[in-house]
DNA sequence: GCGCTTGTTGATCGTTTGATCAACGAAGGG
DNA sequence: CCCTTCGTTGATCAAACGATCAACAAGCGC
């Protein structure tokens, strides 16, 4: 429960000190958001509330490096290499990410401070979906359209799969309800039935073109 | 930006009085979660604070009435018995659902409401899923597989369907990002890709079977 | 016009909140 | 051994919070 060190009280280097308060912060805000009180977090992290601010300069501050913590770094960029590596099948590729993807975003933590954070409107969902958009859904689209086989996808039809592994996460952490422990088959079954869609309407779209 | 009535200190009847609190309760809890404070939902509601315990007893229970509002009759029996009417196809039946269900569910107070009541941990979102599941999933599944060419879909399949349309709503509604304006023709697109996935699954299975 | 009912208010209570600060005490150098 | 450094605490503050209550005033029967 606590941040697993120090009992309280006990002297601790600075830095040590600052990312234990940080940890407990995360965990703490995840569970219940920005309306956390100072002295929760405090509580969890084993030391007073005054100390909070010996380190930070405000519940604010804190929570702006949480969100920090949470999300810097969350997107690996060999994922991006991987995308265009052509010499593996785009179906393999795009199984491959987004279990790599899923695996690396479904923690409670994760999830859940992304979630508050959109509730709150903190401009980080935005900026972060953004990116995901222009660095992963819009190569993966074009991937898939130089494949040939599956047509070209709209960007609307990328965000649809998306949504459709995300919402296993949030089945799980958010609304507490039951989901596959392992989503890895869940995965590459929604990734497969996506790109056969796509390959369906492509066929039908290539009929029409024909007549 | 209040209730729409009433300037200030008029006396009002009791109903009247009680669902206008109602509604800026609603709208006020949309925004800023149940941590919207009564002066605020006072205030918005165009009453002084005192006047909320006229007619709640407590802030919690003034909560509780937004919860019941807004998801009480929000899945129309109708659509259960639609579901059911092999006269019409299978796939039209599907997307005329979630049509009907997107439409229904995707507004500013549903969809963030929702959200918020999910992270506090209310067992609202449980039950109101277990429900979506039990009466909605399970039969469209049962339907589906039914009409022979996609096979018996799995509830997970069906749980990604859901997850893929419900996402436009929380990508709207939540990250506040740009999204269709209509959703009816990204519904329609999602739920082909889907039953077309489904089937060329069915059609891979079923080419097992007989070597 | 009077009195009664009832919807409404301003003032106020006790508590909790984020934030501050003087004082304490463990560690390390000389 | 003392002195300086610095991580830490308990006490405390002003503001904001949910909740209460006596007092007010609009409408209505008579």
């Amino acid at each position: 429960m606590d941040g697993g060190a120090a009992p309280r009280g006990r002297r601790l280097d600075a830095g040590a000190r600052r990312e234990q308060i940080l940890e407990a912060a995360v965990a703490c805000i995840a569970e219940r958001g920005f309306g956390a009180t100072t002295r929760e977090l405090a509580q969890r992290a084993g030391v007073t509330q005054a100390l909070l601010y010996q380190y930070f300069e405000s519940k604010q501050a804190l929570a702006e490096a949480v969100y920090e913590r949470i999300y810097l770094g969350r997107l690996d960029p060999r994922w991006m290499r991987e995308i265009r590596d052509r010499a593996v099948p785009v179906e393999k590729r795009l199984e491959a990410f987004y279990r790599r993807y899923t695996a690396a975003i479904f923690t409670y933590e994760w999830m859940r401070i992304f979630m508050w954070a959109g509730l709150a409107g903190e401009g980080l969902n935005r900026r972060y979906l953004g990116t995901v958009e222009a660095r992963l859904l819009r190569p993966l689209a074009e991937e898939i359209a130089a494949d040939g086989r599956f047509g070209a996808p709209e960007l609307e039809a990328m965000w649809a799969l998306h949504g459709s592994l995300v919402y296993i996460g949030i089945r799980r952490f958010i609304y507490d309800l039951p989901t596959p422990e392992d989503p890895g088959p869940a995965v590459a079954a929604g990734v497969r039935r996506f790109l056969d869609g796509l390959r369906a309407e492509a066929r039908r779209a290539r009929r029409r073109e024909l007549r």
